[in-house]
DNA sequence: ATTATAGTTGAATATATATTCAACTATAGG
DNA sequence: CCTATAGTTGAATATATATTCAACTATAAT
């Protein structure tokens, strides 16, 4: 069974294929739909500044939420929704101390990842 | 005259600073606001399925927007409309050939960044 | 000049999401 | 048990943004 973007109809779409064997080699070598969007759902975590920041922070150190809430100027019902986006794509861990909960990057890709972000923007 | 974030009341936030020094100390190392933003909007280019796809596509040749648009099974308004936002921010580059214009990336870091991400992913 | 095709664009709509608010749980200490 | 503090969470709101639609420009061909 083809996957629903193959099925739609090409004498549907506003637009003629006018290089055809560039798209047949291309789409050869397109990663599949679901590594697209894992990839694109892995790049929305760090697109917004609130996120970037958090990351940021706990490249430097382990951190509790209200450490971050202060660091921040945020409250820390905010800082928490974000942790919690954060804990869920697997970019930060967590152990508790007490009251206290202490927060730090799952591993070492996430700094790859911001700094290879730092190069392209030149600085 | 301090920046906004420092301004903030601490004793308007609900929360207390708990460990002072820490937090001190990763505010010195962190990066300025400005290149926090411009961070995020890097990352948030690349946190669109239909850009990733773009972007991969023309890892692998130049195209023009009718060929990308039958390759995704979009129209070609919504493509247009994608790359005129990779081209705000000089992610790809377009030259005309009689009615057809032709796409293809910047420079060789967006790849290096899409690589980055898929190696996160495991893929 | 007229027609056709490639592409762009602004407005509208629909959807996603960041923060706030209020209520909640968990733990420590008296 | 009672209180205080750290943190979480669901709902509401406000804002951002992806796609569609219709109208537009640019180029080529007749």
């Amino acid at each position: 069974m083809a996957k629903e973007k193959d099925m739609i109809d090409i004498e549907s779409l506003d637009c003629t294929v006018i290089h055809e064997e560039t798209v047949e080699a291309v789409r050869g070598k397109m990663p599949d739909e679901d590594t697209l969007l894992t990839l694109a759902d892995l790049f929305k975590v760090f697109s917004d500044s609130t996120r970037v920041e958090i990351i940021c922070a706990l490249l430097n150190a382990e951190m509790c939420v209200c450490d971050i809430a202060a660091l921040l100027g945020m409250s820390k019902s905010a800082i928490s929704h974000q942790l919690r986006t954060l804990r869920q794509t697997r970019l930060v861990k967590y152990r508790r101390e007490g009251k206290v909960v202490y927060y730090s990057l799952e591993d070492e890709h996430v700094g790859t990842i911001i700094d290879q972000g730092l190069v392209h923007i030149g600085e």
